[in-house]
DNA sequence: CTACAAGCTACAGTAGGTAGAGGTTCAAGC
DNA sequence: GCTTGAACCTCTACCTACTGTAGCTTGTAG
């Protein structure tokens, strides 16, 4: 049996972060000793390694939960396990995009920036021409 | 003079968000009507056209809160506006990097996938297969 | 048997807002 | 001048996914 913290090591994980896990109940409430003090087997040190994984590869905990009410019931069909897959797949590829136009843009800001002081700064005048975004909202609202 | 509503409108902000942004001091305190209700100019709208530019770009509030000190401050150096920029950058293509190898990890994962049931599911799987993830644990720490 | 590391609970705080309750004010239409 | 209702006000709580702290208790190595 294990204790909270070597738990967290084994996992990568910080104690408080595993009892915020049990608190919302991504993890079952473990056993404990006599004094009170949470004791874990393999299962938790699995499950846990499992959600551990996921949230790297951004997965929310909510997606998460559904991922692991899925894999509690092996008889269902891998087809909905696919489902939340794809949708996070997408939404990665979404920010990724999103990030690339910010890169983008960012770059291009800094290219133009060469002067000497602030006011004549082409990052805080880029910043602040609000032109095409006032128009924006103007006639999309 | 506007009313808060319509600085909302002509910015693409919500009208929580601008309070909220008084709150913490990003916006100055405007003036009031007898009856108590906020009323803004046209430094107000370029101030806060410049924030949500700015979160566009991705920048932090505290980022943005040194953007907006330098920009008070005309004289001071355009450098440390592109130190921040700058900073921003390599922000931003440190989170492109970071999603574009879980873009693949989890492309992988699903093309392994084509079992019928969630037991032989390869994304499970490999949310479960945690050998390496707990190597790198339990060497390092 | 004694230190003290590691555990416990409970609460507060982080970023960057968003939502709602319950009440007041402004402005347009009659 | 009066009414109506949209928009405003404050205050509080909530969201995600944790992290940190205070003050106390337990487990274990020497």
């Amino acid at each position: 049996m294990l204790a909270i913290g070597t738990l967290a090591k084994r996992t990568g994980t910080k104690v408080q972060t595993i009892r915020y896990y049990e608190q919302i109940g991504l993890l079952p409430e473990p056993g404990r000793t006599e004094g009170g003090q949470r004791r874990y087997g393999n299962a938790d040190l699995d499950r846990l390694a499992f959600i551990r994984h996921a949230r790297q590869l951004g997965f929310t905990l909510e997606a998460i939960r559904e991922l692991l009410n899925l894999s509690d019931n092996p008889s269902r069909s891998c087809a909905e396990v696919d489902v939340i897959a794809h949708r996070q797949l997408k939404e990665v590829e979404a920010r990724i995009a999103r990030l690339e136009a910010l890169r983008t843009e960012l770059k291009r800001m800094l290219r133009e920036c060469s002067r000497e002081t602030i006011s004549d700064c082409r990052v805080l005048e880029v910043l602040r021409d609000h032109g095409a975004c006032l128009a924006d909202h103007q006639t999309g609202a």
